[in-house]
DNA sequence: TAACCGTGGGC
DNA sequence: TGCCCAAGGTT
């Protein structure tokens, strides 16, 4: 094995952080942990991570699952369609694979879900066998490491880097190696202020020996962020809340939330919250009273959600639906069982906390 | 293929 | 605080 390999090896044997699915490398829990590794930071995972497999301890348990329970696990990780994927693949696998993942590379790129970089996740780190992975940590190492000028995610320079992680792999150690570069990349070789004084292939790093750290890696310029301000209700009758169940395909796919939407040019937040009552339900809503403002962001949007209590002016009692597939009138309490997207959760988390009120 | 799909933490 | 970013996949 090569100098460069065994100091990154050593490093990870002294340096790998304990983490709940680093103990035994079930596969099942390496593919849960991947899944919800994909676009997350490691942090924010872990708990999530202990409490799906309490919930879910094996791949049958998880396999024949009712979606709202999971959303409700994965409710504030985002990227909802991993959480149907997962329940989705453990059918397939319960019905075609023994209820086993397959060591078997091709066979779980055609689990949904799964893309190239999961697939050789789950063959190296869960079967150790020889499979390269690059994620975007290996992408900022290597682009260091190689000293790499052209965008990391053009075509070739990915290209690249695809072959240069398989042709590093050294044989036996898949596991370990692959996870030491991206602990690498997590650790030390990181995005703003690398700690290039301790990193332990800093005389290997060709970015480092021409002090272009800092220029490393090249990234496309980010899309441009979009400010919006949405207006949603809380629309109360005999003590139950009105809420609905949003549409199987789009943002926020399946989550329930309270209903409202975004202004039009020229609108108050008043005058769009009654406008998207009547769209969305055809109910007709009044006696608007400030609740607060939350700020929260998805994807390219930072929105400015205001948000109200409201009540039902004269008209209909029962909403018919227009934005949404289902609706349900439940006590403040019982809003604890849906997932709802965050900035509804916020709302919901502001009225328990700083008005005190039970929900 | 480029757009879509979330979120909270770090600085 | 505003901005940047993260163990990607799908269509």
């Amino acid at each position: 094995m090569k100098k460069l390999q065994q100091q990154l090896l050593d490093w990870f044997q002294e340096n790998a952080r304990e983490l709940p699915w680093r103990k035994t490398y079930t596969p099942y829990h390496v593919w849960i942990s991947e899944i919800m590794l994909q676009q997350t930071q490691m942090d924010r995972v872990v708990d999530y991570f202990n409490r799906w497999i309490s919930r879910f301890p094996d791949l049958k348990s998880i396999a024949g699952a009712c979606e709202q329970d999971v959303l409700k696990l994965w409710e504030g990780l985002g990227y909802y369609s991993r959480a149907r994927n997962i329940i989705k693949s453990a059918n397939i696998l319960v019905a075609e694979y023994c209820g086993k993942l397959p060591a078997d590379h091709n066979q779980l790129l055609k689990l949904p879900g799964i893309g190239k970089y999961t697939a050789g996740a789950i063959m190296s780190i869960a079967f150790n066998k020889e499979y390269p992975l690059v994620d975007a940590n290996i992408e900022r190492v290597f682009a260091r490491l190689f000293n790499l000028a052209q965008p990391v995610k053009d075509k070739k320079t990915s290209a690249f880097i695809w072959r240069k992680a398989g042709d590093l792999l050294p044989y036996g150690k898949a596991r370990e190696f692959n996870q030491a570069l991206m602990e690498l990349g997590a650790l030390v070789c990181i995005a703003k202020n690398p700690r290039c004084k301790i990193c332990p292939i800093k005389t290997d790093c060709q970015a480092f020996s021409f002090d272009l750290v800092a220029k490393r890696p090249v990234l496309n310029a980010p899309a441009k962020t979009i400010f919006i301000e949405m207006a949603t209700g809380i629309l109360e009758q005999n003590g139950r809340i009105l809420i609905q169940k949003r549409k199987p395909k789009g943002v926020w796919a399946n989550l329930w939330e309270f209903p409202g939407g975004r202004l039009e040019a020229g609108e108050t937040p008043e005058m769009a919250l009654v406008r998207e009552y009547l769209e969305e339900t055809e109910l007709a809503v009044g006696n608007l009273k400030k609740i607060t403002t939350v700020k929260h962001s998805y994807t390219i949007y930072r929105v400015t959600l205001h948000c109200y209590f409201c009540s039902l002016m004269d008209g209909r009692l029962e909403p018919v639906l227009h934005g949404a597939q289902e609706y349900r009138w439940v006590k403040p309490e019982e809003l604890s069982d849906f997932a709802l997207p965050a900035g509804h959760r916020k709302l919901v988390d502001h009225l328990q906390n700083e008005m005190g009120l039970f929900m």
